[in-house]
DNA sequence: TCTGGGGTCCTCTGTCGA
DNA sequence: TCTGTCGACAGAGGACCC
């Protein structure tokens, strides 16, 4: 089973473990997941259903552990330090959540959220993985850098060409070699994760600091007008979800790709915090209309950055006299 | 056959005021 | 009064995550 949006530029939301021993995996665009495996049933994504069901998980989690948090519709860290019996705790947690929603989860049990999630992916589907540190080196010596959060493809790559293709091999790598190519903070940083030294503490709160639409066209659009239309519909989207939680920013930006798939974003900061489309629409028109994209547009998004709350009347605010 | 949507964080560069 | 330094901030691009 593929899930997988309809479109032609649609991608691969997530497959079955059946369907990924075809080689199909998440973002992969879904023609070449029909290619690789004609016979998989595709299903479109509903995320408003999964919204629902993961806060039914979520819901389960909160009521054993104090600190969570959440990342994403299926992740979440838990604080377990001062748990009289941790381990006794999740296998209860797992088997609720399966009780009640039918669904499986992975469990992954370390010193820092880089070892734990390390583990809980380690031997998934409802997998129960529990490591110290020393034990996740040893463990995940062989593998390759990729497989650590934060080391993504273009990383991964850069350290091939250095010869350096495993978790012990990056681990060893003096510092000053690290550093040449990525900078002193990335090298530290890669050093520290290879050897999963990791203190981020799990902190409950995500504060939100913008939010966006953007939509990809399912064939290129060149005719300014018909830009300007599409813009106006993402405002109206965007603005109506600011609204509705009460949040403003100051920050107005643009964001387009064009046909040869380059990315390019715009953005203006303002004196003060908006959330109306009437106030977001010209000023995301103009920076489209200043950038006049000298291609077809594959993607056109706005986005409202540095975001606050609403709800302080701008009356509390002094007004100087200039 | 190409490559979604919604986010965060980092780096680099330029500007401006103290 | 002029100049150099530094930090804050803005803007752009890119890597990465689910």
């Amino acid at each position: 089973m593929v899930v997988a949006g309809s479109g032609p530029r649609s991608v691969v939301t997530t497959a079955s473990y059946e369907a990924r021993r075809f080689g199909i995996g998440s973002a992969m665009p879904a023609a070449r997941a029909r290619r690789l495996c004609p016979d998989a049933v595709f299903l479109e994504p509903d995320f408003a259903y999964y919204r629902a069901a993961s806060a039914d998980v979520m819901a389960i989690v909160r009521a054993h552990v104090e600190t969570v948090e959440v990342v994403g519709l299926d992740e979440a860290y838990l604080e377990l330090t001062g748990l009289p019996a941790p381990h006794a705790s999740m296998r209860r947690v797992a088997a609720q959540i399966r009780a009640a929603t039918g669904l499986g989860c992975s469990v992954g049990i370390g010193p820092s959220k880089l070892v734990a999630k390390v583990a809980s992916d380690a031997e998934k589907p409802a997998g129960f993985v529990v490591l110290t540190r020393e034990q996740a080196c040893a463990r995940f010596a062989g593998s390759p850098p990729g497989l650590i959060p934060g080391i993504g493809p273009k990383t991964a790559e850069r350290l091939r060409a250095l010869g350096i293709e495993t978790l012990a091999k990056l681990a060893e790598t003096p510092a000053e070699r690290l550093s040449g190519p990525f900078g002193a903070r990335l090298a530290g940083e890669l050093r520290r994760r290879a050897r999963f030294e990791d203190g981020a503490p799990v902190t409950e709160e995500r504060k939100v600091i913008s939010e966006s639409r953007e939509l990809t066209f399912d064939r290129d659009i060149s005719d300014r007008a018909e830009l300007e239309g599409v813009l106006g519909g993402l405002v109206e989207r965007l603005c109506r979800g600011l609204e509705a939680q009460s949040r403003r920013g100051r920050t107005i930006g643009i964001k387009v790709r064009l046909d040869d798939f380059s990315t390019h974003t715009r953005s203006r900061t303002l004196p003060e915090a908006v959330d109306a489309a009437d106030r977001v629409g010209p000023i995301a028109l103009e920076l489209l209309r200043r950038f006049a994209p000298p291609r077809p547009v594959r993607l056109l998004g706005v986005r409202v950055a540095g975001l606050e709350p609403a709800s302080e009347p701008a009356a509390d605010q002094l007004a100087l006299p200039f």
